[in-house]
DNA sequence: AATAACGTTGACGTCAACGTTAGATTTATC
DNA sequence: GATAAATCTAACGTTGACGTCAACGTTATT
């Protein structure tokens, strides 16, 4: 049982961001003590992080992580999708849907792969051209020092 | 040479939003007609495109868009590094400070990479699982079509 | 050369995602 | 059991990233 402070340390987001997610129902509401005060389980925490992962990582407005989690709480939650639904066609139809809808984000993410290695070897050769600078700087302030020494020591 | 409208719907913003970023810096500003239009170039069109990577790809603000242009133009405009700078001291601290916000960024993207493949793996899980519900109710269709055929048979 | 279509500059409006502050309660510490 | 530290609710404030609208000038078209 964690109190609000903890759960932010833990999670990196400020109290208030807690209370807003679960404001905004992002958050399943946690127990409450006796005076009021919220008591979150391990699982808020793993709840929170893939909230922030989803965030940050997929660029979703906290609207679309809110479908997103429903999405994945009916499909790790229970052993049949959609049993509420009797007739097969229907299901059949939604189930085809989520289908499209899933591979559609899959691409999405490879594209995202994609386009972040490519700016990733951008960035090295930045860096190595950086470096390069570097190495060129401090071979021609060694060069220096050693005339310095040179001269002391004639 | 492109008025501002061409540009729109090569790169999918909004005029307001062109315009906009100029505003702020994060565009080069434009030639300017006799009365005042603005006509781009395809050098714009592409550095919009790139700042639409960074915003959609690496959730950046357009604060930290802007930061990344600025650098990546000093590194790929020029010759020398800071050749302006003329003491060899404080340009490699600046050479140092840049390899290691370099490194830090190319470490963060390696981050955001591993979690969009978690994700991507957790997708997978998804449709495997929906892809699997379709079959399933798809094969119990076609036993009840058997049974039907077979009693028109009889 | 008139008229429609497009462009420009303010300026204010909006919406999401929190930050901040105040004042009352609760929980922890001595 | 007093005092400090943390929590609560409620409400208003802020910031980034644009949208929208008015009033006007510019290009294009007929």
């Amino acid at each position: 049982m964690f109190k609000i402070d903890e759960v932010a340390r833990e999670t990196g987001l400020t109290k208030r961001t807690i209370r807003y997610y679960e404001e905004i129902g992002l958050m399943p509401a946690p127990q409450r003590s006796e005076g009021g005060t919220r008591q979150y389980t391990q699982a808020h925490i793993e709840h929170l992080q893939r909230v922030i992962s989803a965030r940050d990582v997929l660029g979703f407005s906290l609207q679309e992580i809110q479908e997103y989690m429903d999405y994945a709480q009916a499909l790790t939650g229970q052993r049949e999708l959609y049993p509420q639904i009797r007739e097969p066609e229907r299901q059949l139809e939604k189930l085809r849907e989520m289908d499209g809808t899933l591979e559609a984000q899959l691409r999405a993410l490879d594209e995202k792969v994609s386009k972040i290695l490519a700016m990733k070897q951008e960035l090295e050769q930045f860096r190595d051209r950086v470096t390069a600078g570097i190495a060129r700087i401090e071979k021609e302030q060694d060069q220096s020092e050693a005339k310095i020494t040179e001269g002391k020591n004639s």
